[in-house]
DNA sequence: TTGTAAGCGTTATCAG
DNA sequence: CTGATAACGCTTACAA
C-alpha cells in the first residue's frame, strides 16, 4: 500500500504538504498540488480512513440500526425500500453506511457502544423496539440520531404520516358513496394507535357513525388474521360495504374469504389496503391503497442526520412528516 | 472518551498491560486482568476500532456490494432476504457490514478503492453488473471476495442451484401426469441460460418432446410480459396443460390472463412459479413454486468469506451450490 | 508477569 | 507556500 510518505519522497516534499495538497488546501501552490495529485494517482495511492478518522474524529460513516421487525427473515418491502434509499442518499453525500448491532466481535454490547466503537458520525434507527433500554440509551446520548416512525422526546424523527393516510382513505371511500365502512387494524403499536385514532377522527368529521362491530383487530402482514376478521364482518346482519385492511398483504387474507362467500370485488364489496407495495399494483383489480413514500422517508432521515452532524450546535430536534398518497385502484365501487 | 491510558493510570499499570488484559492475553495474571477489566467497565471504556485497525490491519468489517438490480427502488425479496442473512451471519461471527459504493466522499472511485479505503477484510458481492470492469477489478484483486449467483474464474461464488430447481419442477409436473409443459423464461442472463438449458435437459431425460411454441420469453418480475406470453400459449390449438413462470410475481400476470379466459387454476390449467417469495405462500390456491434458499445463500457467502479471510494461504476458490426446494402448493393438478 | 517504546497513516499546529 | 513534529489510540516486539 502506498502512503503519503511515499508520495512525499517521490515528489521531494514533506508529508504535511502532500496531506494538504491531497485535501485541496489553499495553502499549497497550484503547481505543487498538481504534481502531488498526479503522482498520487500514478502510484495508486488510496487514503486510509482509519488513520484519518483516528486523527480527525470524523468517519463519514453512518450507523444503520435495523432490527428485523418480524425476527424471522420475512422481509417488509417498506423497510427494504427505506434501507435502499438511505444507502443511496448517504452515498450521494459521501457517507458510508454500516449496520450497527449490539455485538462487537462476538461479545454483546449496547448499540451505542457499537456505534462509538466504529466511530459513526451518527445513527439512523430504521426499525427497532423503541421500548428497549438500549435504544433509549442510544437516542438519548450525544450521538446524533434520527428515528423513523417513532418520536422520542426532543429528538429528531421522520414519520410516515399515518394520520393523513387514514384520513384520506376514509374521505375517499366516503366520497365514493360508502357509509358502512369497516376497519381492520394491526397489532398494538404507536403506528396502529395513530391510525385507529385517525380513523375515528375522520369518521367523526364526516358525521359517520361506525358501529363497534365494524372495527376489528388483526395482525400486520398475516393474511390469516385479516381473513378471520373479514369473515366476521361478512357474517354481520348489516354488512359493511367497504373494508379497510391493515396492509396490502393482509388484504390477501380478506380476498380469499370474500371469494369464498362468492362475492366479487368491487361489485359486491369494496376494499382498501395500506402501504402500496409492488403487489398492490400488479393485482387485478388493482388495489386501492395508501402508498407510503418510503423512498422519501429514507432520504429525509439521512438528510436530517447529516444536518445534525454538521451543525451540532444549531440543529434543532424536529419531527418531519412524510406524506404518502392514495393509489386509486379499482377496488372501491362508486355507490 | 476514556482510553487505555486512563485505565492504565487508574490501575497503576502500563498501557501495554491494559491492552493485553483487555484482549484476554494469557500473559497477564488473572488478578491484574480482573482489576483492569472491572475498571475499564466502570470507567465506561469503549475501544476505538480505527486505532485498532490502523495498527493491526484488520477491521472485522465486511464490504457489501449491492447494486440495486432494478435501478429503481423496486425491491426484490430474494435480495433483501440475502442482505438480512448476511447481516445476521456477519454479526454472529463478530464482523460488521458496510455498504461499498463507487464513491468516496462524493468523488467517484472504484469499488476496490472504496473497500481498501475502508479497510474491509473482504467483500461480498450480492448483486451487480458482473461485466462491469470495476467489478472484475475487485474480484480479481487480492481482496477476499465472494460473489453470489455468478462464477468468476478461479474465484469463490455461491450459487442458487438453478439447474436443480428447474429439473425438480419439470420432474414434479411430469409425475403429476402432465406432458404438455410450457416454459416462460426471463430476460437473458447467466441465470436464465442455466434455467433454459436445464428445462431442456430435464425434458430430454424424460423423453418429453416440447414444441417450440411452448417456450416463450418474458421478463422477470414484470407480470405484464408473462401475461402476454400466457395469452399466446392459451391461444394455441394444442394448449399446454401446465405453465412454468419465470418467477412468482410474473405468475400474477399469467393469472389475470387465465382468469380472463374463464379458466380456473388448477382445474383447467396448472401453473408453477419460481422463487418462493412470501406472496406465493399467501395466494389461494397456494402457488407451487421452487423456493430459493436465500437465507442459506447469504449465510454461506459470509461463512466462506470469513474462511477466506482467516486462511488466505490455504483457502481454495470454490463454487457452492445452494439447493432450494419445491413448495408444493395447489396449482398443479394430478392428471 | 509487566513495562518500554516504536509505529500504524494521517492531520494539525506552529515555525520558517 | 512549505516543513518539522506531535498527536490520534492502540498493539506488539522486546526488554526487564
Amino acid at each position: 500500500m502506498v502512503k503519503i510518505k511515499d508520495i512525499a519522497a517521490r515528489c521531494k516534499v514533506s508529508v504535511a504538504t502532500v496531506s494538504k495538497a491531497l485535501n485541496g488546501s489553499s495553502e499549497i501552490s497550484k503547481k505543487t498540488t498538481d504534481k502531488i495529485v498526479k503522482t498520487a494517482s500514478e502510484m495508486g495511492y488510496i487514503a486510509n480512513s482509519n488513520a484519518r478518522s483516528l486523527k480527525t474524529n470524523r468517519s463519514y460513516n453512518l450507523g444503520l440500526l435495523y432490527v428485523d421487525p418480524s425476527q424471522s427473515g420475512l422481509e417488509h418491502e417498506y423497510f427494504s425500500t427505506i434501507l435502499n434509499s438511505i444507502k443511496a442518499e448517504a452515498e450521494h453525500f459521501g457517507f458510508d453506511v454500516t449496520f450497527i448491532s449490539n455485538k462487537i466481535g462476538g461479545k454483546t454490547n449496547s448499540y451505542l457502544t457499537h456505534a462509538r466503537y466504529r466511530g459513526c458520525d451518527g445513527v439512523v434507527v430504521v426499525s427497532a423496539d423503541f421500548k428497549d433500554p438500549e435504544i433509549i440509551e442510544l437516542v438519548e446520548s450525544n450521538m446524533p440520531t434520527v428515528t423513523i416512525d417513532h418520536v422520542f422526546n426532543n429528538r429528531t424523527s421522520i414519520m410516515s404520516d399515518n394520520n393523513r393516510g387514514l384520513g384520506e382513505i376514509v374521505k375517499y371511500i366516503y366520497e365514493k358513496g360508502h357509509r358502512k365502512i369497516a376497519f381492520i387494524y394491526g397489532e398494538d403499536t404507536t403506528v396502529t394507535q395513530q391510525r385507529v385514532a385517525s380513523f375515528h377522527q375522520a369518521c367523526e368529521s364526516l358525521n359517520l357513525e361506525i358501529p363497534e362491530a365494524y372495527i376489528k383487530q388483526a395482525y400486520y402482514h398475516i393474511p390469516k388474521y385479516s381473513g378471520i376478521a373479514t369473515r366476521e364482518l361478512l357474517a354481520l346482519d348489516d354488512r359493511p360495504t367497504c373494508i379497510i385492511f391493515p396492509d396490502d398483504y393482509s388484504y390477501m387474507g380478506g380476498l380469499t374469504e370474500i371469494e369464498k362467500h362468492g362475492l366479487k370485488i368491487p361489485e359486491d364489496i369494496s376494499v382498501v389496503g395500506y402501504d402500496g407495495i409492488y403487489l398492490s399494483r400488479i393485482l387485478r383489480p388493482m388495489l386501492t391503497t395508501y402508498v407510503q413514500d418510503s423512498k422519501e422517508i429514507g432520504k429525509t432521515s439521512v438528510l436530517k442526520l447529516i444536518e445534525m452532524i454538521e451543525n451540532p450546535k444549531t440543529f434543532m430536534a424536529q419531527q418531519v412528516f412524510i406524506n404518502g398518497h392514495l393509489q386509486e385502484g379499482q377496488t372501491v365501487k362508486q355507490i
